[in-house]
DNA sequence: GACTCACGC
DNA sequence: GCGTGAGTC
């Protein structure tokens, strides 16, 4: 037990602080210097990822702020034209941006139905709400809209514009610390949760561009969480389809789970199967599974069933790693980084069963990290000996490297290869790289 | 500071 | 499952 201080304590109380803190910590190092597995991690992954990060920072990226300003200007004015339209459709000014007022508008004004309340008990405005009212509504349609465009406008156009520094960059911070699971975060800005689903999405991707006469190597690892599941559970189907390089794993589990030729596998059966393995890695249960398809229960339990008929060892793996959690108070990773969670040992049913969830994601997610973080020293260590090739960010799977038109060819060859062979398992990892001017998919 | 919502992997 | 951030109240 620590003891405690603070601004009135006196010098004696002072020196009894430390005299007991001092044992403390000296015991809390002791411990983990003898678990040489956490030393290790620490000596060979986190230390020299430090550095690497420090330079990246200091690296930062281009963008170009013409390109920021023209986006800006267009989603104002395509913002107020919405917002007139939906004044028009509710017959009452409100603030847009306040989803207390649009439920006001919503559930009192309107008489819209209420169907999904937000974990407060409010009835909710969300998304997926605002999609299932557009069947029936013209307002969730604009309001949806709205959201959209307000979104990209505030947190990345006006909201990235303040970030460019006198270089004419953006320098986010990564911290390597900050997440429970090992995985890196981004603040200030934050360079991970750049847009990338939609087509205005990849025009904010497109402010981020390569220095003149150099060109971006963006590589990113194909499937590397369910490889990881593979390789942690054994599953010798699973390890199977995921040895093959054109196999698509979401096809595939379409075929077994719904017990069809994988030529019959219909798209809607493939998109409910990809949306299994998702919430596979999450430690997804019927619950999560039919709010993400938008089908019952009862139909998300059955899914999970024939996965797990299908997937055995997979099941196998998932329980005995909650056992295990439950045991240890803590999950590890391949590489033997430790997550403890506090929630398994609750009476409430509720945050004990999501203490199981973040007992089957955690090794998981953090194996995942831990092999980015490998591959990224090893491209950091042959970079240094190339000219004009920097390391730039980071995005959990994916690596955004910076050279030379001169070193490309050998740039690319060194980024996929030592992400590939960052660490062996029973399935391979594959990396898919690509060369562009730009962050943005258009294609 | 709690809450809602939304972006990424 | 893991994050960060904008905005409201």
């Amino acid at each position: 037990n620590m003891t405690t201080i603070d601004k009135k304590s006196s010098v004696d109380e002072i020196i009894l602080f430390f005299q007991s803190n001092f044992k403390f910590i000296n015991k809390k190092i002791e411990e983990f210097n003898k678990n040489t597995k956490l030393l290790q991690i620490y000596k060979d992954i986190d230390y020299p990822m430090l550095e690497i990060l420090s330079e990246m920072e200091i690296e930062g990226i281009t963008v170009s702020k013409s390109k920021m300003s023209k986006l800006s200007k267009k989603l104002a004015k395509q913002l107020v034209d919405l917002k007139s339209e939906a004044f028009l459709l509710s017959k009452k000014e409100f603030n847009l941006n306040s989803p207390k007022q649009l439920s006001e508008i919503f559930y009192n004004d309107l008489d819209y139905p209420i169907i999904k309340k937000t974990p407060k008990g409010a009835p909710s405005t969300d998304a997926s709400v605002l999609e299932e009212l557009s069947k029936d509504y013209e307002l969730p349609k604009i309001i949806l809209k709205y959201r959209e465009l307000e979104k990209i406008r505030s947190t990345y156009v006006d909201g990235l514009i303040p970030e460019v520094t006198d270089d004419g960059k953006i320098h986010t911070h990564f911290n390597l610390f900050g997440t429970a699971t090992g995985r890196l975060s981004s603040e200030k800005p934050n360079l991970q949760n750049i847009p990338n689903k939609t087509e205005l999405g990849q025009q904010i991707r497109d402010f981020f561009i390569s220095e003149p006469s150099k060109k971006f190597v963006i590589s990113d690892y194909s499937q590397i969480e369910l490889r990881v599941l593979a390789h942690l559970s054994k599953d010798s189907d699973m390890v199977s389809i995921l040895k093959d390089k054109d196999s698509d794993i979401h096809s595939e589990t379409a075929a077994r789970i719904f017990n069809t030729k994988l030529s019959d596998v219909s798209s809607d059966m493939r998109r409910k199967a990809k949306e299994v393995n998702f919430g596979l890695i999450y430690g997804m249960e019927a619950f999560g599974l039919s709010k993400s398809l938008n089908i019952s229960q009862k139909e998300a339990s059955e899914l999970i069933t024939s996965y797990f008929n299908q997937f055995p060892k997979i099941k196998g793996f998932l329980d005995g790693v909650v056992n295990q959690a439950e045991q240890d108070t803590y999950t590890t990773t391949l590489l033997g980084r430790k997550r403890y969670i506090r929630e398994l040992s609750s009476s409430n049913f509720q945050v004990k069963a999501a203490g199981k969830r973040i007992a089957m994601n955690a090794p998981i997610q953090g194996t995942a990290s831990d092999i980015m973080k490998i591959a990224m020293i090893r491209v950091s260590n042959k970079l240094s000996k190339v000219d004009g090739a920097n390391l730039l960010l980071q995005i959990h799977d994916e690596l955004i490297v910076e050279t030379d038109e001169f070193h490309l060819k050998k740039v690319k060859e060194i980024v996929t290869k030592e992400m590939e062979s960052a660490l062996t398992l029973d399935v391979p990892l594959f990396v898919n790289t690509k060369v562009s001017e730009s962050l943005a998919n258009f294609n």
